[in-house]
DNA sequence: TCAAAAGTGTTGGGAGTACACCCATGA
DNA sequence: TCATGGGTGTACTCCCAACACTTTTGA
């Protein structure tokens, strides 16, 4: 910032192109989880990891998905309230957990102008959404690491399957940390798989130090849906006895039972806030 | 981003709000480990966490301290592009440690218009530092965290002293993240001392679980040079032993030796690449 | 009756904590 | 000589993985 040494020289460089069609979007990375129908009486349903996207139909996106965002009004909000404002126009949502991700950018992000995105991760319990969401639609994700680095993601709505690659690439050895070059993607806009997969890092690297998961439970769960949640998450079966002792001081049991499933019922719990 | 239903609403908006007077800078933490001077000559010098800051001359932050930053050239460079650029104009360092922080905004900002900074957090190994910077400086950092949640940091470069507090108010409790209101400063621009502490923790929380220290060491150390390093970010002294273990396998023994110190003299170690 | 899930107890290994101890140096 | 840091061995604690086991339900 020393770059400008006093005022008068500020001003004559006021109109250079660091003003020039310089725009910022937040994006915002909707996270749930979902159910999937069981045919047997007895199997609990499974769950999966989704995600909110909305189909484009303007130029030149016309027919893919994106990661919901709206342009920063410049004048009149913060990264963050803009954030919210769209969440509130995509979900009718409010209050609900959000956390800036990452600053994406590159010149060609957008063809029609320099465009900086600043993303966040939301989770929401997808139970509290009432409204049917207008050109979105929740996609189960399904996530396959491949031993050479590459992830493979699909994306499924029920009418409509997005398939993606993505080669991690080690930048940097002395805190792991990998670019994402996108192998392969023809159904998402803009950069917005790298996106998808950073929140899906995020998510997976926060579930064990933090109570981030509680944020996409309903009120009252059992401690198999909760450890379910956090089973996709991971992307890896627990075992239960060690589950149960590592939540135990997390959750608080209520009187309530949940009956009907076929076997022995099962107490709700709520999450502790000390 | 689905605002713009098709090109002709996009250009429609083309020059509305959305483009007025924003402009992005990347801003630089830079951070190193110094060496202070022992009298005694049988004690090793003890280490203190270290920040370089830049002092401005312009309106309308006159005589205030910052961290080093710059404005994004929108059209020829992405936000990691802009922050190599000023690490190479504060220290003539090309090719060290760079990992974006977070975007930090507010429509206050910076008064003269709206600036969306995001910061990133550089490390070095001072002795690297050849040439002496202009308008900048070192400043030795002291952190002390007070009970009820409020930090005070005070940084000296020997010269003058920057001192400041901020309160670290809990905003959610799921992820453990606090909102950082300052509560004094009178020396530093900006929003600096929230980026200052920011990048101070986010360090501090990388140190258990990556090799992020090695970064700040010179080629060749001894263990108990490796060990204040960690010492002074994790602010808590450790046990020999026990850190010993842990960095085993990380570190790589050399045949060289550090004699001269008034003690038995120790061997030499590396950073192990494996 | 029995498959499925709920829920508990026990054991062993690996990681970190704490402490005791010896080694080598140079003013 | 001795304060100072370099360096090693060991015993203890705690957490978690792994496994075995009992309980309860509804078609």
């Amino acid at each position: 910032m020393s770059e400008y040494k006093s005022e008068e020289e500020f001003l004559k460089n006021y109109d250079s192109s660091i003003f020039e069609k310089l725009s910022m979007t937040a994006d915002i990375l909707l996270l749930s989880v979902s159910d999937q129908e069981q045919t047997n009486y007895r199997k609990t349903s499974t769950k999966m990891m989704s995600i909110l996207l909305a189909k484009r139909d303007d130029y030149p996106y016309k027919g893919k998905w994106c990661v919901p965002g709206g342009f920063l009004d410049v004048k009149n909000e913060t990264l963050e309230e803009c954030a919210k404002r769209v969440m509130k126009r995509e979900t009718n949502l409010e209050d609900i957990y959000l956390e800036q991700l990452y600053t994406f950018d590159g010149i060609d992000r957008d063809p029609r102008m320099r465009v900086v995105s600043t993303s966040y991760v939301a989770l929401v319990d997808k139970n509290k959404l009432t409204q049917k969401v207008e050109h979105a639609s929740w996609f189960d994700i399904t996530l396959i690491e491949e031993k050479d680095n590459v992830v493979e993601i699909t994306l499924d709505n029920g009418e409509e399957v997005i398939r993606f690659s993505i080669k991690k690439v080690l930048r940097e050895k002395t805190t792991d940390r990998y670019d994402f070059e996108v192998v392969e993607n023809d159904k998402l806009a803009f950069d917005h798989a790298k996106v998808i997969l950073s929140g899906l890092e995020r998510i997976r690297n926060k579930v064990n130090y933090t109570d981030i998961v509680f944020n996409m439970m309903p009120e009252y769960f059992t401690l198999g849906e909760l450890q379910q949640v956090y089973e996709v998450i991971l992307n890896k079966k627990l075992l239960d006895p060690a589950f149960r002792r590592i939540i135990a001081d997390k959750v608080e049991k209520t009187n309530k039972m949940r009956t009907g499933g076929g076997h022995r019922p099962s107490y709700l719990f709520k999450y502790k806030k000390n």
